[in-house]
DNA sequence: AAATCTATTGACAATTAGTCAATAGATTTT
DNA sequence: AAAATCTATTGACTAATTGTCAATAGATTT
């Protein structure tokens, strides 16, 4: 499957996340629009295509933590709401920075993805 | 930098490869096209944004095993050329589905993708 | 015969992703 | 008020993927 091998096609085993990586600029983006917490961040994942229902939380909090050592974040308590508390991230200049490189590159994938998709698309019309 | 961590942006140490599992998608297209073998791929990958020069061939040369391994490709020596044995592959119908899926994958991606860079820029518009 | 080019393989290290249990305060239920 | 449930975060460990680099080896050129 797309994404990871083992276990064949037929499926047995999880399949993998196609571009986990794809989390972080996700992330970037949600914390530009303004500041948020993991717990919250999780829900509004669904927005680019993650399901919140198959995506383990300890993911988002360790991206968020990842985001935080490398500067592109910063964080605080929220001692004000209720229920436990949470971590608020907020994003950096640096991160806006780094999402910039991220929204450049992700043009680029967009092209090669392209480029394989209307190369199989010139196959299919002949063999089809 | 997008697809890595570690070493920050600025840069000490190398860029990872993007989403280095597009290989994949990319070999089955280009063994659908034709058999070909391991040596001769490598120059081909540049027509979906990969840079020769920077491809190690062991990554090429295992993604080719892999194939074969999940029966996606077939393969045998070819003596008949010059120059050392070539080990060339052939797609199978086993993997001239599974690259459907992958296109079908490939469509969500451009997507997904999609949504980011048009959320982004219409933060970008307020912003700047 | 030495050097170079084409071609493939294998071993190992580093990085990234996935799973799962633990902790813990707040709120609701019995 | 004790128990159960919900929100929220953390940490340890495993598995999978990707990257690096050296080894092998036949052909061709110098």
């Amino acid at each position: 499957m797309p994404g990871g091998r083992g276990g064949g096609y037929g499926g047995r085993g999880r399949r993998r996340q196609r571009v986990m990586s794809f989390l972080q600029p996700c992330l970037l983006l949600m914390l530009l629009r303004g500041e948020s917490h993991g717990y919250n961040l999780i829900d509004e994942l669904n927005e680019f295509g993650f399901d919140p229902e198959r995506l383990d939380p300890s993911l988002i909090y360790r991206a968020l933590r990842d985001l935080e050592d490398s500067s592109f974040a910063t964080s605080r308590w929220d001692d004000d709401s209720q229920g436990p508390r949470r971590r608020v991230y907020q994003i950096t200049a640096d991160g806006k920075d780094y999402l910039k490189v991220w929204v450049e590159d992700l043009h680029r994938t967009q092209r090669e993805i392209e480029a394989l998709l209307s190369a199989y698309e010139q196959l299919e019309v002949i063999s089809d």
